[in-house]
DNA sequence: CAAATGACGGGGT
DNA sequence: AACCCCGCCATTT
């Protein structure tokens, strides 16, 4: 699909347990450049019952997007922790959780090392 | 059409 | 850490 609300969502529902990534990562990860607003726009407009793992979406340098006072924002902090990642302090050590998303295809991955070999 | 508004990003103070 | 500013982009005023 062409769709970049479909990509954005198909990245962020790659996200595995336990780890995060930030805005601007998953909008470059679906083709999406400098888009990384428009990845919150998509994730602002999920349904209430959606599996979407928002909460492992959060700003540049770990920050939590939400401002101190948002129920989204303890939320986040809650669900995060509930899956080992600590978020207590309204930032995440992307050193520890932060997601490397693999290539979407390996052969071709393979390919590219090898052509710098 | 200009200005304001964001689940953003980066730099400077 | 807390602000402020500016660049960026899609939407809404």
């Amino acid at each position: 699909m062409n769709d970049p609300a479909v990509r954005i969502l198909a990245v962020v529902e790659r996200i595995p347990r336990g780890k995060v990534t930030t805005y601007g990562a998953v909008a470059a990860r679906a083709g999406l450049p400098r888009r990384a607003r428009l990845v919150g726009r998509v994730l602002s407009d999920l349904p209430a019952g959606s599996t979407v793992p928002w909460h492992r979406v959060v700003a540049a340098g770990g920050r939590i997007a939400f401002p101190q006072g948002a129920m989204a924002r303890q939320e986040q902090i809650e669900r995060l922790g509930r899956e080992g990642v600590v978020a207590s302090t309204g930032r995440v050590n992307l050193r520890l959780h932060g997601w490397q998303s693999p290539p979407e295809d390996l052969d071709r991955w393979l390919w590219e090392i090898g052509d710098e070999n």
